[in-house]
DNA sequence: AACCGCTCCAACCGCCTGGAA
DNA sequence: ATTCCAGGCGGTTGGAGCGGT
């Protein structure tokens, strides 16, 4: 006996949401805050699941996301989440502000996995390709120039794939801390903090605004939210255009942190990268180590793609 | 101009989990 | 202890957009 759906889909829309239903959901959520998503759509007046907004307020009309592509910094702080806590999206987006799992996991999917490929990197694994691998894999790219599916190669060792089992294991095992808020501290979370980043530095990595490509990303203040007037299918990159509803006010975005405009600041690229340098913990000293050694590559290697 | 293939990403689907009943 | 429900997660898909021919 299957699973009973989350909702009667019976008249339920689907497909890309429009301009109407994302200001219905907008206004909604502004005016209600976010709470029993099942029923959202019909209190919203919206032909839609709850999970279907849930998705769409996570994923894309919550005042507090980030647009455009993951900048250089993101990414190389995706690439050491993922090495260390593996296929777990929204993990790895906790340590993003401003960013969906949704998003980081479409973005690994089309480009940092290519970029580790190129460069020789098992994006499962985060360890190098064997020589063996490599030549099948620059045969197939050949062959197959054009797909990028290509089967991935044997795993280098055996004792990796045990690696690789024993986090996935461990994911199941924790499950019960999977649920826990973003301000406690997991036991994964735990070992990157003692293996990996000192938390404070994770922190300073994390804070929000420096890190970011502000030119980017418009700030947008909580009196500039705008509701979307095209079809959401033709804004993806625009989200935010367009109609502004005078009925919301500032202080109705109590759940949003937004961010100090007054502290806002540039930081150079290279006051960043001296954040990379993490610590490790050899007995009870703490030694400096280079994330980026575990590539066995240059830094700038990858930088110069 | 038309077609084709590829890329990207928003959205969907199915499963899992925690909590309430 | 069990069942049910809602929310959350990760994998996958579909289609719009784009570039090449």
């Amino acid at each position: 006996m299957g699973r009973q759906p989350c909702c009667d889909k019976v008249g339920l829309k689907k497909g890309p949401w429009t301009a109407d239903e994302d200001k219905k959901l907008i206004n909604f959520i502004l005016t209600n805050g976010q709470c029993c998503w099942r029923a959202v759509p019909k209190l919203a007046g919206l032909l839609r699941c709850g999970k279907s907004c849930r998705l769409r307020w996570t994923n894309y009309l919550r005042p507090d996301l980030k647009r455009g592509l993951l900048s250089e910094s993101e990414e190389k702080l995706v690439i050491d989440l993922h090495a260390r806590l593996g296929n777990r999206w929204s993990k790895i987006a906790a340590h993003l502000p401003g960013r969906t799992d949704n998003e980081i996991k479409n973005h690994w999917n089309t480009h940092i996995k290519k970029k580790l490929r190129k460069m020789g990197i098992d994006p499962l694994t985060h360890k190098p390709l064997s020589p063996a691998d490599q030549i099948e894999l620059k045969q197939r790219q050949d062959q197959h120039e054009q797909h990028d599916d290509v089967p991935l190669p044997p795993l280098p060792s055996p004792a990796i794939t045990e690696e690789i089992q024993a986090a996935t294991t461990t994911k199941k095992s924790s499950s019960s801390e999977s649920q826990s808020s973003d301000l406690t501290t997991t036991e994964e979370e735990k070992s990157i903090t003692s293996s990996g980043m000192e938390m404070a530095e994770a922190d300073a990595l994390l804070t929000p605004s420096p890190l970011f490509c502000t030119d980017e990303v418009p700030m947008i203040q909580p009196e500039e939210i705008l509701v979307p007037s095209a079809p959401s299918s033709s804004s993806s990159s625009s989200s935010s255009s367009v109609s502004s509803n005078p009925s919301l006010k500032p202080e109705e975005f109590s759940f949003v942190d937004w961010p100090d405009a007054s502290s806002m600041c540039l930081w150079d690229m290279d006051d960043f990268s001296c954040s990379w340098d993490f610590m490790c913990e050899d007995g009870d000293r703490k030694l400096p180590i280079d994330p980026w050694s575990q590539y066995q590559y240059p830094r700038s290697s990858f930088e110069l793609l």
